[in-house]
DNA sequence: CGACTTCTTGAACCGAGTCAAGAAGGGTGG
DNA sequence: CCACCCTTCTTGACTCGGTTCAAGAAGTCG
């Protein structure tokens, strides 16, 4: 109910997909339509269940298109470390040649909803024109906007403290969303304990706590239940030396 | 003088980046013939200086032949976080599509070789056989290193203490250099600054101090100038949880 | 042999973790 | 619709790992 209309794109199953890919390579409506496409089957798993694991390698390259879910390592004394978020429209497994960020365990952090991206890797042969290349260049910066998502994370753990932290990661929230239309201003959706935003930041969940309540009490942020609403964007930016990852266009809204 | 004499591999300015690359997938003569050929025409840039940086984006691919240097950002108030540390056989700037990590800043942290690495990409028409497949996967697998690097750098940063911290990346190098033939035992060279691995670490210069000296009373490690010596491999295995990257063959020596 | 960088150590401080316990939410079944 | 239970949030008190400041020692290099 909070999600904005989708602007001349019926609202699908595909929607997140379709918005995050356009924005990083405008798709022609054939595209489009070929990813439509892989919204006929969905698959659901509950939260707290396993998405995918090393087993899977890059052998089940799906799409995220509801929910939320994440990339992480468990150590064996049972500490966490998340590497990415994972929100609707973002890809698991997805890789053209081995690799490990694709092949790392996903877990559901809320009741999960995938498809297939299986149909984007294969030529078909029946359509006219090649669509390879085209999915081949989207794939490619879907990639690399991973990888920068993930050296961003690298400064936040090594150089941040906790309060540029949470700052930086909100901030970086935000944008995602913006991508695929569930951010309303400043205000978006985040169906995150503390305890996982504990293990994407590297700190306690006590202190996780602790940083939250000290930007509410600054009124830069406001959080309500699962609303996020960023109440002073620029000061947060200041605070995090927040910037969204360049080479990819900035998001609508 | 301590690196040992390489086998049955002529001893070329190229040897690191041969053994690295022979590897991530055995070469075969002509291959190798190939990547020698890099070494015709080499550069060299002075401790401290700027080997790359993202106005060169992937135009100048290259290979790291002697010299230590590191993939890194600084942040406007001067705190600065390595992504990478770089040895010989590492690639600079080298991708196939833009990825971020090819694209970040390269610093020089000792004196340092390169060579291009431009050769390879490109599909030699004058040769028998197509040599392209053959790089694209070796370059892809080393790619993959790269990540999975990144990957145990994130949870380094995020959920290790300072002495597991320490453990680890000594473990990461001695695994990175027994690669390239550069690991006697489990001694070898690191002509790396305390300073430069506070930055790795996401810790204090005093601090990477006060860690090194228990690892030295512990008599985990013998440190004598640049000179590391690995005591107990195995206690430090233990401390560090540390396990080489998978997929990636174990090291020779 | 200077001059500079790097290393080392102590003392004080502080950001973040740990422990603990109570409050507030959110589902679920009766 | 309420009662119950379990998860999540919140707060205080205390601890501790890691930082900062400072100053002297040891390397290193021209």
């Amino acid at each position: 109910m909070i999600a904005k209309p989708m602007f001349q794109m019926q609202t699908s199953i595909m929607s997140p997909v379709l918005r995050r890919l356009n924005a990083l390579s405008p798709l022609t409506p054939q595209h489009a339509r070929r990813v439509e496409a892989l919204g006929f089957k969905s698959d659901t798993i509950a939260a707290g269940g396993c998405v995918a694991g090393p087993q899977d390698g890059l052998s089940r390259p799906r799409f995220l298109v509801g929910g939320w879910a994440c990339r992480q390592r468990v150590l064996p004394d049972g500490r966490r470390q998340i590497f990415s978020l994972l929100s609707p429209g973002d890809s698991i497994g997805l890789a053209f040649s081995p690799r490990p960020l694709a092949m790392v365990d996903v877990f559901a952090l809320t009741r999960v909803t995938l498809v297939s991206a299986d149909a984007l890797l294969v030529d078909p042969i029946d359509e006219i024109g090649p669509p390879q290349p085209v999915f081949a260049d989207i794939i490619n910066r879907a990639l690399g906007l991973d990888e920068a998502l993930l050296l961003d994370h690298v400064v936040r753990l090594g150089r941040h403290t906790a309060y540029e932290r949470m700052a930086h990661l909100l901030l970086e929230l935000r944008w995602r969303l913006s991508m695929i239309g569930q951010v309303d201003a400043y205000r978006f959706t985040m169906p995150l304990t503390q305890e996982i935003l504990a293990d994407v930041l590297g700190l306690s969940i006590v202190h996780v706590n602790r940083t939250l309540q000290q930007l509410r009490r600054e009124r830069l942020i406001e959080l309500a239940g699962s609303q996020v609403t960023l109440l002073e964007p620029g000061a947060l930016i200041d605070i995090a030396d927040y910037r969204p990852p360049l080479e990819f266009a900035a998001a609508s809204d």
